[in-house]
DNA sequence: TACACTACTGACTCGCCAGTCATTACCGAC
DNA sequence: GTCGGTAATGACTGGCGAGTCAGTAGTGTA
């Protein structure tokens, strides 16, 4: 009205940019609204695009749910394998670390969200599932568990059930970024303090992963009441 | 075909047990198919009615969800709050009963698709997230945290950031509801034991709670890096 | 400046589904 | 039995949204 500026193109060619901006609005809408009340066209509008364009580069719908997840999953476990293998400090400092370093690096992120969206969505499409389970869940699983081994053979964590523990140590950070995602999201009160949880949760954990100063601790169950009725 | 039987009706009079029906089989299909994605006529038809009968009883499919959660949500924490206050034991004692209690009472029944539902779900429809934050999480937070607060004030556990812990705490009962709903109910190698994950869970957080054997417990800071960076 | 190439657009189609309602089947009362 | 009231039905409608495609506008080349 003002300023008439050098005419802004109607229509903006970038070929080279398009399918990643239309990855973003999608994992954004997505975990937003879920799969099934997203429509097509919001994505397109929030990539900056038409719906034609949306589906220039994607076939579908379901295509571009798949590419979403797979787009944001490549990559998230190699850096903490590595991070492992070279750490020299104690296992209690390690483990701290990779907690935090995971909260910065997805918690954070809006990576995050894939976490949210394969929730909600994944017993709609099976495949997806295998893929993630595959990929993620279980390289994960057992970058922890041996990790959680690591201070066993060392003697600083107590005998525990490696594989269990491991998903009683991540649960916090999946219980956060769901917060994050839904309740926290939409819901006076809700909204959690991630930081002071986690540091809360490794407080707590470090503490109980801690052999008994006394000697008896060498030997003994870990499992309340052998493991009946419970 | 080979006994006619006493033609049973084609259709079936049941005004009172309807409810409860439609209200039983549109929590299992929105759980599993995620609420967009359900159709009414599905819902109808597990509930061995047809469409028209859902819409005689319900409004709308918006209120049918409405009504789903808040029918499951209602007399869940009440006896909690019960059992806290005439328990004689132990604070680990009770924080253990609790959690296998919750589990027993809601993660393995039908009831705890409501959690994942709410997950899900819960962006889409703002007024459902604030009544549940009102009416389930926070006392349910209030009441595990008494707990807590009875624990440290008896001696039995260490000086914590209770509210936080408190998060901690259910996270794995989360953890556990999430995965049953969603990975673990359709991918392989994805299922988890959760009374297995129960107790380590227990078992670390009693661990992790437990005082100091030597004095210098007493006094001493809960979180770590001084709460900066993290 | 003119041309060719291609990324982009949005009006259109077509199937699907929430919600309606005229009709039908059940059942208790008499 | 039969009659009146009401619970139940499912064909129908209207609107919405996934996916298409004929046309348009930006871009590089000569």
């Amino acid at each position: 009205m003002t300023t008439p500026e050098a005419a802004a193109p109607l229509r903006q060619r970038r070929k080279q940019t398009r399918p990643q901006e239309l990855l973003d609005a999608a994992l954004d809408l997505f975990v937003e609204k879920g799969f099934a009340a997203t429509r097509s066209e919001e994505v397109a509008a929030r990539a900056g695009a038409s719906k034609g364009t949306l589906y220039l580069y994607y076939p579908s719908k379901e295509e571009l749910l798949k590419e979403v997840i797979r787009h944001n999953v490549v990559n998230q476990i190699a850096e903490g394998v590595e991070i492992i293998r070279g750490f020299q400090g104690t296992s209690s400092e390690l483990l701290a670390m990779i907690i935090r370093l995971w909260w910065e690096r997805v918690g954070e992120t809006r990576a995050s969200g894939i976490l949210k969206l394969m929730m909600s969505e994944v017993r709609n499409f099976p495949e997806i599932a295998q893929f993630y389970v595959d990929e993620v869940t279980q390289p994960c699983d057992r970058m922890l568990g041996a990790l959680v081994q690591r201070g066993i053979d060392r003697g600083e964590f107590r005998q525990v059930a490696v594989e269990d523990v491991v998903h009683a140590l991540i649960a916090p950070l999946l219980f956060l970024v769901m917060n994050k995602h839904s309740l926290g999201a939409c819901a006076a009160g809700a909204k959690l303090d991630p930081i002071a949880v986690i540091e809360a949760h490794i407080d707590l954990v470090l503490h109980g992963l801690e052999p008994r100063t006394t000697a008896r601790a060498a030997k003994q169950s870990v499992r309340a009441p052998a493991r009946k009725r419970a």
